[in-house]
DNA sequence: CCGGATCCGTTTCGATACTG
DNA sequence: CAGTATCGAAACGGATCCGG
């Protein structure tokens, strides 16, 4: 056993407690690449252009699970694969992930695609709706 | 030389861009207790309760000036002492942490005063303008 | 005293090879 | 497909020392 759980009890700073569940550099990662980009098995995290190493991806999907932020399913159609999605709780962080974007955006050079920026700056909520429209309806399968 | 830069280059994906520069454990928690407690010398950091050990609280206060986020200056008063103050690139980070707080307050214990919260989920933009305005008052000394 | 650099043991991370 | 096992690399943290 080398890839447990970490239980480092800081404060219960709302800081803190987000950095205990997502503060790695791998965790925010994943949840953006399920929210943005529809993934939701592990081979699909695997070869997301990031490269994360299988032992890494196996424990951060696993502590995912443990704190509520995604949940494994096996695949309706096809029982060999699992499918990883986020909850409501993991759905809940699209505002943060969206202030995380804009941020960049404003301040750094990224590759997200301007009338995307424009589109989250000048309605925050509504962006962050059809971020959960788009799960409810999706999620389905 | 141990404690030098990460020159991680990753991807221009907008989450990676705030990763490489506020990804790590204490970083944010600088931030914090600039942004929310006005802590702004080396041994406020030091002090302020989550213990963060000497050489890594210097390595990231250089690291946060580098990236542009925080600004170090000579104490008026005391010339012994450096002041470190957010940059409008550092206070722009306020709406991120507000819906950190509020993701972690609505899904996890946190010691966050209710009727804060209240405040900051009732009208998230005026909650920044606040911080912001709270910042160009008491940033003048 | 204040800010910070250096040394060094411990913990965690991560790339690769391998497995049920 | 979805993971373990291994092992070197990096980050962390405590103690200590140093310049002003």
């Amino acid at each position: 056993m080398k890839e447990t759980e970490t239980s480092t009890h800081r404060s219960a700073c709302p800081i803190n407690v987000l950095l205990e569940t997502l503060g790695d550099t791998w965790s925010l990662l994943i949840v953006r690449d399920m929210m943005f980009f529809g993934r939701r098995t592990y081979n699909e995290f695997l070869n997301a252009g990031e490269k994360i190493a299988t032992n890494i991806l196996s424990n951060r999907l696993h502590r995912l699970e443990t704190v509520g932020i995604i949940e494994k399913r096996r695949d309706s159609t096809d029982a060999r694969k699992y499918i990883y999605r986020l909850t409501d709780k993991g759905i809940d962080l699209a505002p943060m992930l969206v202030e995380i974007i804009l941020w960049s955006a404003r301040h750094e050079k990224t590759d997200a695609p301007p009338e995307v920026i424009e589109e989250m700056s000048a309605n925050r909520d509504a962006y962050v709706s059809k971020i959960r429209e788009n799960w409810r309806t999706s999620s389905q399968s």
